[in-house]
DNA sequence: TTCGTCATGTAATGGGTTACATGATTAC
DNA sequence: GTAATCATGTAACCCATTACATGACGAA
């Protein structure tokens, strides 16, 4: 019950499986890291949480996260999440889905933002999936356009043409992406199996334990 | 009963404020001309429909529009809307509205489209106020950015320059229109009353009656 | 006669927000 | 001792979508 499918999940499974948190912090990470699109709030990350908990994808573990200062008399309950091995298992799933769901607006971001964690043959799927979603919309626009009777006033118009560039702008950064991402050795459907390590520059993942910093509130 | 705020609604009395239309028509408008952005689906549409009727602000006649080809045995029901008085004026007040929801995502690209019934002052005040919205949230992601702490991968990165530049590209947009509206004359809270004419070539409203052509679904 | 498009509608669901309630801890 | 921030949670609502049901009409 309560399918919880969505972004949000994922995003959640994501962060955490960078490093474990509880639900205060992992709600800034996602309104900075990743927010730049969306603002979630505790009514939904809660709820969010507390299902994930029961599908057993995640564990509660009580306060104080590795900090030595200030070590017990964590601030009240302050519940530690932590991905189980199925969680973890459940997330390398939703990675490798390369579903159409993948490439539109609220998805993309967010795939993207996890990037470092996907294989690269993903990578490059879902970014031409995303570029080729925007290429159609392109011709429709441009139809659209072209169509003389339907005729929109000025501001309408210079909507449309301001949207129709920054559509194009973002196939060209696609068309980039995609170029530096084949660029790492891959003559496409030859080789047994690609060794990935120097293509992105390999950054360590799960250093585990955050600084004892929290950081501020996005207000 | 059902506040039916929300952006639909906006949509719906501007379109057929500019001529009458049934449903079907409506809503591909609102996925052409407007849609840019959203795409409405019937399920909320016809609601909507029949809330504003029940609300006095629109009412329905039966079908053939005006088309005297094809004039009568239209294709079944049919029901044409068409704005009352009150609802023109609840429009006029909605368009006058600066709150700070009218430069938010969703509602701003909405605003802009129905700019041609603006007045400029308005036009300009909803301009200031995206724009300096943007500018708060590219001093947040630039705080984000500078928070050396916060290690990001390298994916994340990228997301989050391109990001920024999109808004800025905005802002210069934004910019930009500001300077071609005040440019109409106005040396800012002197004149008694603007005359508006040629500033943005005073395309003709109310044209009334649509050509018959009901043009093709965009799929 | 069947298919595609036009045309209208409803019920169930979805994925999130807002506002609220609670309380501990830290800084002044 | 009081305000701000940290921290968790719930219930009520919002605004829309999906899937479905219905049916007329024109063209192959």
């Amino acid at each position: 019950m309560s399918r919880r499918s969505g972004i949000l999940e994922f995003a959640v499974l994501g962060l955490l499986r960078e490093s474990p948190m509880h639900g205060y912090e992992l709600r800034k990470r996602l309104n900075t890291s990743l927010g730049v699109f969306r603002a979630f709030s505790y009514g939904s990350l809660y709820p969010c949480l507390k299902a994930l908990v029961q599908q057993g994808r995640l564990i509660e573990e009580p306060g104080n996260t590795s900090e030595d200062a200030v070590p017990l008399s964590g601030r009240r309950g302050r519940i530690v999440y932590r991905l189980t091995a199925e969680g973890k298992e459940h997330f390398e799933e939703l990675l490798a889905q390369t579903g159409p769901d993948a490439w539109e607006d609220e998805h993309f971001g967010i795939r993207f933002a996890f990037f470092g964690q996907t294989s690269r043959d993903v990578r490059v799927r879902v970014l031409e999936g995303r570029r080729s979603r925007l290429e159609e919309r392109l011709a429709k626009m441009r139809a659209s356009l072209s169509r003389t009777r339907e005729r929109l006033d000025d501001y309408t118009l210079e909507l449309q043409r301001h949207g129709m560039e920054s559509v194009e702008r973002e196939v060209r950064w696609l068309t980039e992406l995609i170029e530096s991402e084949r660029a790492g050795r891959d003559r496409r459907t030859d080789a047994p199996e690609e060794r990935q390590s120097e293509e992105t520059g390999g950054q360590p993942r799960h250093q585990g334990g955050n600084p004892p910093d929290p950081s501020e509130e996005t207000t």
